[in-house]
DNA sequence: GACGACATACCGACTGGTTAGTCTGCTGAG
DNA sequence: CTCAGCAGACTAACCAGTCGGTATGTCGTC
Protein backbone atom coordinates (compact mmCIF):
# COMPACT_ATOMS: atom_id res chain seq x y z
CA UNK A 1 0.00 0.00 0.00
CA UNK A 2 1.28 3.47 -1.60
CA UNK A 3 1.47 6.40 1.05
CA UNK A 4 -2.07 7.01 2.15
CA UNK A 5 -1.35 10.07 3.90
CA UNK A 6 1.25 11.98 1.79
CA UNK A 7 2.05 15.44 3.50
CA UNK A 8 0.16 15.42 6.92
CA UNK A 9 -1.07 12.34 8.51
CA UNK A 10 -4.54 11.90 7.68
CA UNK A 11 -5.97 9.01 5.55
CA UNK A 12 -6.47 10.10 2.05
CA UNK A 13 -10.94 9.33 2.19
CA UNK A 14 -11.12 11.66 5.22
CA UNK A 15 -8.69 14.86 3.89
CA UNK A 16 -11.34 14.39 0.56
CA UNK A 17 -14.57 14.23 2.90
CA UNK A 18 -12.94 17.40 5.36
CA UNK A 19 -12.38 19.50 2.34
CA UNK A 20 -15.61 18.69 0.50
CA UNK A 21 -17.71 19.60 3.82
CA UNK A 22 -16.02 22.83 4.00
CA UNK A 23 -16.04 23.47 0.63
CA UNK A 24 -19.92 22.49 0.20
CA UNK A 25 -20.57 24.53 3.22
CA UNK A 26 -18.59 27.27 1.87
CA UNK A 27 -20.19 27.74 -1.87
CA UNK A 28 -22.84 25.63 -2.05
CA UNK A 29 -22.56 21.57 -3.43
CA UNK A 30 -22.99 22.80 -7.14
CA UNK A 31 -21.10 25.76 -6.85
CA UNK A 32 -18.02 23.15 -6.01
CA UNK A 33 -16.21 21.23 -9.01
CA UNK A 34 -14.88 18.04 -7.94
CA UNK A 35 -11.03 20.01 -9.29
CA UNK A 36 -11.47 21.82 -6.11
CA UNK A 37 -12.20 19.48 -3.50
CA UNK A 38 -9.14 17.08 -5.22
CA UNK A 39 -7.51 20.43 -4.69
CA UNK A 40 -8.13 21.37 -1.49
CA UNK A 41 -7.42 17.83 -0.33
CA UNK A 42 -4.17 17.60 -2.03
CA UNK A 43 -4.40 14.75 -4.35
CA UNK A 44 -6.53 14.47 -7.99
CA UNK A 45 -9.51 13.17 -9.25
CA UNK A 46 -7.87 9.37 -9.35
CA UNK A 47 -7.74 9.47 -5.63
CA UNK A 48 -11.40 10.83 -5.31
CA UNK A 49 -12.77 8.57 -8.19
CA UNK A 50 -10.26 5.80 -6.23
CA UNK A 51 -12.43 6.02 -3.02
CA UNK A 52 -15.75 7.33 -3.84
CA UNK A 53 -18.42 6.41 -6.91
CA UNK A 54 -19.39 9.90 -7.60
CA UNK A 55 -19.66 13.64 -6.37
CA UNK A 56 -23.26 12.48 -5.19
CA UNK A 57 -21.38 10.05 -2.71
CA UNK A 58 -19.46 12.53 -1.17
CA UNK A 59 -22.26 14.44 0.13
CA UNK A 60 -24.45 11.20 1.45
CA UNK A 61 -20.86 10.39 3.14
CA UNK A 62 -21.50 13.90 4.95
CA UNK A 63 -24.89 12.94 5.91
CA UNK A 64 -24.19 9.37 7.32
CA UNK A 65 -21.75 11.06 9.35
CA UNK A 66 -23.50 13.37 11.12
CA UNK A 67 -27.06 11.50 11.18
CA UNK A 68 -25.20 8.57 13.39
CA UNK A 69 -23.13 11.16 15.76
CA UNK A 70 -26.61 12.73 16.58
CA UNK A 71 -28.65 9.42 16.77
CA UNK A 72 -26.00 7.95 18.94
CA UNK A 73 -25.86 11.32 21.67
CA UNK A 74 -29.96 11.37 21.52
CA UNK A 75 -29.96 7.89 22.27
CA UNK A 76 -27.34 8.36 25.52
CA UNK A 77 -28.96 11.45 26.54
CA UNK A 78 -33.05 9.79 26.04
CA UNK A 79 -31.72 6.32 27.62
CA UNK A 80 -30.84 7.44 30.57
CA UNK A 81 -33.01 8.14 34.28
CA UNK A 82 -33.22 11.44 35.45
CA UNK A 83 -36.58 12.35 34.79
CA UNK A 84 -38.09 13.42 31.60
CA UNK A 85 -38.17 17.09 31.84
CA UNK A 86 -34.59 16.48 32.43
CA UNK A 87 -33.35 14.47 30.16
CA UNK A 88 -35.56 16.29 27.35
CA UNK A 89 -33.87 19.11 28.42
CA UNK A 90 -30.15 17.85 28.15
CA UNK A 91 -31.20 16.21 25.38
CA UNK A 92 -32.17 19.33 23.17
CA UNK A 93 -29.55 21.05 25.20
CA UNK A 94 -27.03 18.75 23.54
CA UNK A 95 -28.31 18.56 19.64
CA UNK A 96 -27.58 22.35 19.84
CA UNK A 97 -24.10 22.49 21.16
CA UNK A 98 -22.98 19.93 18.59
CA UNK A 99 -25.25 21.00 16.06
CA UNK A 100 -22.72 24.56 16.24
CA UNK A 101 -19.11 22.04 16.83
CA UNK A 102 -20.84 21.22 13.24
CA UNK A 103 -21.61 24.09 11.73
CA UNK A 104 -20.81 22.96 8.31
CA UNK A 105 -22.28 19.88 8.35
CA UNK A 106 -25.62 21.89 9.13
CA UNK A 107 -25.48 24.12 6.67
CA UNK A 108 -25.10 21.36 4.27
CA UNK A 109 -27.94 19.42 5.80
CA UNK A 110 -30.37 22.13 5.24
CA UNK A 111 -28.93 23.74 1.89
CA UNK A 112 -28.49 20.89 -0.22
CA UNK A 113 -30.40 17.68 0.71
CA UNK A 114 -32.37 17.67 -2.54
CA UNK A 115 -29.34 17.59 -4.49
CA UNK A 116 -29.15 14.08 -3.52
CA UNK A 117 -30.20 10.97 -5.92
CA UNK A 118 -33.61 9.94 -5.33
CA UNK A 119 -32.55 6.71 -3.14
CA UNK A 120 -30.12 8.52 -1.02
CA UNK A 121 -32.50 11.20 -0.43
CA UNK A 122 -35.25 8.92 0.46
CA UNK A 123 -32.49 6.96 3.19
CA UNK A 124 -31.41 10.28 4.98
CA UNK A 125 -34.81 10.88 5.08
CA UNK A 126 -35.75 7.72 7.05
CA UNK A 127 -33.18 8.10 9.34
CA UNK A 128 -33.75 11.27 10.18
CA UNK A 129 -37.37 10.50 10.27
CA UNK A 130 -35.99 7.71 13.10
CA UNK A 131 -34.26 10.48 14.87
CA UNK A 132 -37.26 13.12 15.29
CA UNK A 133 -39.17 10.09 16.51
CA UNK A 134 -37.09 8.97 19.25
CA UNK A 135 -37.59 12.90 20.27
CA UNK A 136 -40.91 12.81 20.26
CA UNK A 137 -41.63 9.89 22.12
CA UNK A 138 -39.54 11.82 25.06
CA UNK A 139 -41.83 14.44 24.55
CA UNK A 140 -45.19 12.13 24.65
CA UNK A 141 -43.74 10.41 27.56
CA UNK A 142 -43.80 13.96 29.74
CA UNK A 143 -47.35 14.60 28.05
CA UNK A 144 -48.46 10.74 29.38
CA UNK A 145 -47.23 11.67 32.65
CA UNK A 146 -48.39 15.38 32.81
CA UNK A 147 -45.42 16.84 33.12
CA UNK A 148 -45.83 18.56 29.56
CA UNK A 149 -48.86 20.04 28.09
CA UNK A 150 -50.71 18.36 25.40
CA UNK A 151 -52.01 21.80 24.08
CA UNK A 152 -49.46 21.50 21.10
CA UNK A 153 -48.95 17.77 19.10
CA UNK A 154 -45.67 16.29 20.17
CA UNK A 155 -44.51 16.23 16.34
CA UNK A 156 -45.18 19.88 16.02
CA UNK A 157 -43.35 20.93 18.87
CA UNK A 158 -39.94 18.68 17.48
CA UNK A 159 -40.60 19.93 14.06
CA UNK A 160 -41.15 23.70 15.95
CA UNK A 161 -37.44 22.92 17.61
CA UNK A 162 -35.54 21.52 15.04
CA UNK A 163 -36.49 24.11 12.75
CA UNK A 164 -34.71 26.39 14.73
CA UNK A 165 -31.62 24.33 14.77
CA UNK A 166 -31.33 23.64 11.61
CA UNK A 167 -31.35 27.19 10.61
CA UNK A 168 -28.17 27.91 13.26
CA UNK A 169 -25.98 28.23 10.75
CA UNK A 170 -28.02 30.88 9.32
CA UNK A 171 -27.99 33.10 12.34
CA UNK A 172 -25.91 31.91 14.80
CA UNK A 173 -22.77 34.26 15.25
CA UNK A 174 -19.22 32.75 17.20
CA UNK A 175 -18.85 36.59 18.06
CA UNK A 176 -22.12 36.86 19.61
CA UNK A 177 -22.06 37.10 23.38
CA UNK A 178 -23.28 33.61 24.05
CA UNK A 179 -21.73 30.75 24.26
CA UNK A 180 -22.91 27.50 22.31
CA UNK A 181 -23.54 26.26 26.06
CA UNK A 182 -25.43 29.27 27.01
CA UNK A 183 -27.17 29.72 24.01
CA UNK A 184 -28.06 25.72 24.01
CA UNK A 185 -29.69 25.97 27.48
CA UNK A 186 -31.57 29.37 26.42
CA UNK A 187 -33.15 27.29 23.11
CA UNK A 188 -33.79 24.26 25.82
CA UNK A 189 -35.54 26.65 27.95
CA UNK A 190 -37.95 27.95 25.84
CA UNK A 191 -38.94 24.54 24.81
CA UNK A 192 -39.25 23.26 27.63
CA UNK A 193 -41.25 26.90 28.57
CA UNK A 194 -43.54 25.93 25.84
CA UNK A 195 -43.93 23.08 27.23
CA UNK A 196 -45.34 24.09 30.72
CA UNK A 197 -48.96 22.75 31.62
CA UNK B 1 -46.07 47.55 -28.21
CA UNK B 2 -46.68 43.99 -29.86
CA UNK B 3 -48.57 41.23 -27.83
CA UNK B 4 -46.93 41.14 -24.44
CA UNK B 5 -49.40 38.11 -22.97
CA UNK B 6 -49.10 35.84 -25.89
CA UNK B 7 -51.22 32.92 -25.46
CA UNK B 8 -52.66 33.17 -22.43
CA UNK B 9 -53.41 36.76 -20.09
CA UNK B 10 -50.01 37.89 -17.89
CA UNK B 11 -47.71 39.87 -19.42
CA UNK B 12 -44.00 38.00 -20.06
CA UNK B 13 -42.24 39.00 -16.99
CA UNK B 14 -44.73 37.48 -15.04
CA UNK B 15 -44.65 34.71 -16.70
CA UNK B 16 -41.36 33.76 -16.71
CA UNK B 17 -41.10 34.97 -12.57
CA UNK B 18 -43.79 32.51 -11.93
CA UNK B 19 -42.06 30.04 -13.91
CA UNK B 20 -38.53 30.38 -12.62
CA UNK B 21 -40.34 30.72 -8.94
CA UNK B 22 -41.72 27.30 -9.57
CA UNK B 23 -38.21 25.52 -10.87
CA UNK B 24 -36.09 26.80 -8.59
CA UNK B 25 -38.23 25.56 -5.78
CA UNK B 26 -38.07 22.47 -7.64
CA UNK B 27 -34.93 21.62 -8.53
CA UNK B 28 -32.50 24.68 -7.10
CA UNK B 29 -31.26 27.39 -8.56
CA UNK B 30 -28.03 25.79 -10.22
CA UNK B 31 -30.22 22.90 -11.36
CA UNK B 32 -32.14 25.33 -13.47
CA UNK B 33 -31.14 26.32 -16.77
CA UNK B 34 -32.45 29.60 -18.09
CA UNK B 35 -33.03 27.75 -21.60
CA UNK B 36 -36.15 25.57 -19.15
CA UNK B 37 -36.92 28.84 -17.72
CA UNK B 38 -37.73 30.53 -21.17
CA UNK B 39 -39.44 27.05 -21.92
CA UNK B 40 -41.44 26.89 -18.76
CA UNK B 41 -43.03 30.58 -19.62
CA UNK B 42 -43.50 29.91 -23.19
CA UNK B 43 -40.65 32.21 -24.76
CA UNK B 44 -37.01 32.75 -25.54
CA UNK B 45 -34.02 33.56 -23.90
CA UNK B 46 -34.18 36.98 -26.09
CA UNK B 47 -37.54 37.96 -24.13
CA UNK B 48 -35.60 36.80 -21.03
CA UNK B 49 -33.24 39.34 -20.99
CA UNK B 50 -35.23 41.91 -22.20
CA UNK B 51 -36.49 42.37 -19.52
CA UNK B 52 -33.92 40.66 -16.84
CA UNK B 53 -30.35 41.37 -16.27
CA UNK B 54 -29.39 37.96 -15.56
CA UNK B 55 -30.57 34.66 -14.00
CA UNK B 56 -29.32 36.16 -11.06
CA UNK B 57 -31.54 38.79 -11.38
CA UNK B 58 -34.48 36.81 -11.80
CA UNK B 59 -33.82 35.01 -8.04
CA UNK B 60 -33.72 38.79 -6.51
CA UNK B 61 -37.08 39.41 -8.10
CA UNK B 62 -38.26 36.58 -5.91
CA UNK B 63 -36.52 37.74 -2.81
CA UNK B 64 -37.36 41.45 -3.11
CA UNK B 65 -41.54 40.36 -3.97
CA UNK B 66 -41.94 38.25 -0.50
CA UNK B 67 -39.66 40.68 2.01
CA UNK B 68 -42.58 43.20 0.14
CA UNK B 69 -45.37 41.31 0.95
CA UNK B 70 -44.28 40.19 4.40
CA UNK B 71 -42.99 43.60 5.73
CA UNK B 72 -46.25 45.02 4.73
CA UNK B 73 -48.44 42.32 6.83
CA UNK B 74 -46.32 42.48 9.71
CA UNK B 75 -46.48 46.71 9.86
CA UNK B 76 -50.17 46.13 9.50
CA UNK B 77 -50.29 43.77 12.49
CA UNK B 78 -47.80 45.03 14.70
CA UNK B 79 -49.14 49.05 14.20
CA UNK B 80 -52.66 48.17 15.62
CA UNK B 81 -53.71 49.04 18.59
CA UNK B 82 -54.82 45.77 20.30
CA UNK B 83 -52.56 44.55 23.63
CA UNK B 84 -49.29 43.57 23.15
CA UNK B 85 -49.94 39.82 23.06
CA UNK B 86 -52.83 40.06 20.71
CA UNK B 87 -50.68 41.69 18.50
CA UNK B 88 -47.56 39.51 18.34
CA UNK B 89 -49.89 36.09 18.27
CA UNK B 90 -51.54 37.72 14.90
CA UNK B 91 -48.41 38.55 13.61
CA UNK B 92 -46.75 35.09 14.15
CA UNK B 93 -49.46 33.15 13.23
CA UNK B 94 -50.01 35.42 9.78
CA UNK B 95 -46.27 34.74 8.71
CA UNK B 96 -46.93 31.36 8.78
CA UNK B 97 -49.83 31.49 6.84
CA UNK B 98 -48.82 33.26 4.07
CA UNK B 99 -45.57 31.53 4.35
CA UNK B 100 -47.75 28.52 3.58
CA UNK B 101 -49.33 30.34 1.04
CA UNK B 102 -46.26 30.82 -0.77
CA UNK B 103 -43.84 27.97 0.08
CA UNK B 104 -41.95 28.03 -3.28
CA UNK B 105 -40.66 31.60 -2.12
CA UNK B 106 -40.02 29.87 0.96
CA UNK B 107 -38.06 27.24 -0.12
CA UNK B 108 -36.15 29.60 -2.72
CA UNK B 109 -35.26 32.00 0.32
CA UNK B 110 -33.51 29.48 2.55
CA UNK B 111 -32.06 27.52 0.48
CA UNK B 112 -30.69 29.80 -2.47
CA UNK B 113 -29.59 33.14 -0.30
CA UNK B 114 -26.28 32.34 -1.19
CA UNK B 115 -26.35 32.27 -4.67
CA UNK B 116 -26.95 35.92 -4.56
CA UNK B 117 -23.95 38.09 -6.29
CA UNK B 118 -22.49 39.42 -3.07
CA UNK B 119 -24.17 43.10 -2.85
CA UNK B 120 -27.64 41.67 -3.56
CA UNK B 121 -27.07 39.46 -0.79
CA UNK B 122 -26.44 42.17 1.45
CA UNK B 123 -29.30 43.98 0.16
CA UNK B 124 -31.74 41.04 1.05
CA UNK B 125 -29.94 40.36 4.11
CA UNK B 126 -30.48 44.14 5.37
CA UNK B 127 -34.17 43.72 4.52
CA UNK B 128 -34.74 41.08 6.47
CA UNK B 129 -32.74 42.36 9.20
CA UNK B 130 -35.53 45.37 9.07
CA UNK B 131 -38.16 43.07 8.96
CA UNK B 132 -36.84 41.10 12.21
CA UNK B 133 -36.17 43.84 13.72
CA UNK B 134 -39.74 44.89 13.81
CA UNK B 135 -40.87 41.57 14.91
CA UNK B 136 -38.47 41.77 18.17
CA UNK B 137 -39.58 45.45 19.05
CA UNK B 138 -43.09 44.14 19.63
CA UNK B 139 -41.60 41.09 21.87
CA UNK B 140 -39.32 43.82 23.56
CA UNK B 141 -42.45 46.14 23.98
CA UNK B 142 -44.67 43.22 25.90
CA UNK B 143 -41.82 42.18 27.66
CA UNK B 144 -40.93 45.80 28.97
CA UNK B 145 -44.88 46.19 30.06
CA UNK B 146 -44.21 43.09 31.78
CA UNK B 147 -46.38 40.68 30.13
CA UNK B 148 -43.84 38.46 28.47
CA UNK B 149 -41.03 36.20 30.34
CA UNK B 150 -37.92 38.26 30.11
CA UNK B 151 -35.73 35.30 30.80
CA UNK B 152 -34.84 34.82 27.24
CA UNK B 153 -33.56 37.73 25.30
CA UNK B 154 -36.15 39.03 22.52
CA UNK B 155 -33.71 38.38 19.29
CA UNK B 156 -33.23 34.92 20.40
CA UNK B 157 -36.48 34.38 20.48
CA UNK B 158 -37.24 35.88 17.26
CA UNK B 159 -34.89 33.89 15.42
CA UNK B 160 -35.87 30.64 16.87
CA UNK B 161 -39.75 31.42 15.64
CA UNK B 162 -38.42 32.14 12.62
CA UNK B 163 -36.27 29.18 12.39
CA UNK B 164 -38.96 27.39 12.21
CA UNK B 165 -41.02 29.09 9.85
CA UNK B 166 -38.23 29.18 7.45
CA UNK B 167 -38.27 25.55 7.74
CA UNK B 168 -41.83 25.51 7.06
CA UNK B 169 -41.21 23.79 3.10
CA UNK B 170 -39.29 20.74 4.81
CA UNK B 171 -41.51 19.69 7.31
CA UNK B 172 -45.12 21.00 5.87
CA UNK B 173 -47.65 18.42 4.45
CA UNK B 174 -50.40 20.49 2.73
CA UNK B 175 -52.69 16.86 3.18
CA UNK B 176 -51.37 16.69 6.89
CA UNK B 177 -54.30 17.10 9.45
CA UNK B 178 -54.25 20.90 10.15
CA UNK B 179 -55.24 23.45 7.89
CA UNK B 180 -52.74 25.84 7.51
CA UNK B 181 -54.88 28.26 9.58
CA UNK B 182 -54.72 25.37 12.70
CA UNK B 183 -50.85 24.86 12.33
CA UNK B 184 -50.41 28.94 12.62
CA UNK B 185 -52.70 29.24 15.46
CA UNK B 186 -50.43 26.53 16.94
CA UNK B 187 -46.64 27.53 16.69
CA UNK B 188 -48.57 30.93 17.60
CA UNK B 189 -49.09 29.46 20.79
CA UNK B 190 -46.04 27.46 21.04
CA UNK B 191 -44.36 30.70 21.05
CA UNK B 192 -46.66 33.25 23.15
CA UNK B 193 -46.37 29.97 26.00
CA UNK B 194 -42.71 29.99 25.41
CA UNK B 195 -43.26 33.80 26.25
CA UNK B 196 -45.40 33.79 29.33
CA UNK B 197 -43.48 34.94 32.63
C1' DG C 1 -54.83 59.35 -43.04
C1' DA C 2 -50.60 58.12 -45.09
C1' DC C 3 -45.92 57.73 -44.22
C1' DG C 4 -41.51 57.50 -42.33
C1' DA C 5 -38.67 57.37 -37.98
C1' DC C 6 -38.02 55.33 -34.01
C1' DA C 7 -38.80 52.22 -30.03
C1' DT C 8 -40.24 48.09 -27.94
C1' DA C 9 -40.67 43.18 -27.74
C1' DC C 10 -38.95 39.28 -28.88
C1' DC C 11 -36.34 35.27 -31.66
C1' DG C 12 -32.71 31.73 -31.88
C1' DA C 13 -28.10 30.50 -33.46
C1' DC C 14 -23.69 30.95 -31.55
C1' DT C 15 -19.58 31.37 -28.30
C1' DG C 16 -16.43 30.78 -24.71
C1' DG C 17 -16.04 28.56 -20.74
C1' DT C 18 -16.87 24.97 -17.29
C1' DT C 19 -17.64 20.33 -15.50
C1' DA C 20 -18.34 15.32 -13.95
C1' DG C 21 -16.59 11.35 -14.88
C1' DT C 22 -13.29 8.01 -17.70
C1' DC C 23 -9.23 5.81 -18.85
C1' DT C 24 -4.61 4.66 -19.45
C1' DG C 25 -0.61 4.19 -17.17
C1' DC C 26 2.94 4.98 -13.47
C1' DT C 27 4.83 3.72 -8.72
C1' DG C 28 6.20 1.43 -4.79
C1' DA C 29 5.07 -2.04 -1.12
C1' DG C 30 4.68 -6.91 -0.01
C1' DC D 1 5.43 -9.99 -10.00
C1' DT D 2 1.10 -7.99 -8.64
C1' DC D 3 -2.07 -5.01 -7.35
C1' DA D 4 -3.84 -1.11 -4.47
C1' DG D 5 -3.30 3.61 -4.78
C1' DC D 6 -3.06 7.22 -7.28
C1' DA D 7 -1.83 10.82 -11.45
C1' DG D 8 -3.59 13.74 -15.04
C1' DA D 9 -4.91 14.23 -19.85
C1' DC D 10 -9.17 13.72 -22.22
C1' DT D 11 -14.17 13.77 -23.57
C1' DA D 12 -18.84 14.66 -24.11
C1' DA D 13 -22.23 17.46 -22.40
C1' DC D 14 -24.08 21.56 -20.79
C1' DC D 15 -24.93 26.42 -19.97
C1' DA D 16 -25.12 31.75 -19.22
C1' DG D 17 -25.05 35.32 -21.78
C1' DT D 18 -24.49 37.78 -26.59
C1' DC D 19 -25.91 39.57 -30.80
C1' DG D 20 -27.75 40.45 -35.23
C1' DG D 21 -32.18 40.26 -36.94
C1' DT D 22 -37.42 40.72 -37.41
C1' DA D 23 -42.03 42.06 -36.38
C1' DT D 24 -45.21 45.01 -34.31
C1' DG D 25 -46.55 49.09 -32.41
C1' DT D 26 -46.39 54.64 -31.41
C1' DC D 27 -45.68 59.36 -32.66
C1' DG D 28 -44.97 63.45 -35.24
C1' DT D 29 -45.74 65.60 -39.66
C1' DC D 30 -47.90 67.26 -43.60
Amino acid sequence: MPRTTDGDGTPVPQRLLAAATRLFAERGYDRTSVQEIVEAAGVTKGALYHYFGSKDDLLHEVYARVLRLQQERLDAFAGGDAPVERRLREAAADVVVTTIDNLDDASIFFRSMHHLSPEKNKQVRAERRRYHERFRALIEEGQKAGVFSTDTPADLVVDYHFGSIHHLSTWYRPDGPLTPQQLADQLADLLLRALRP
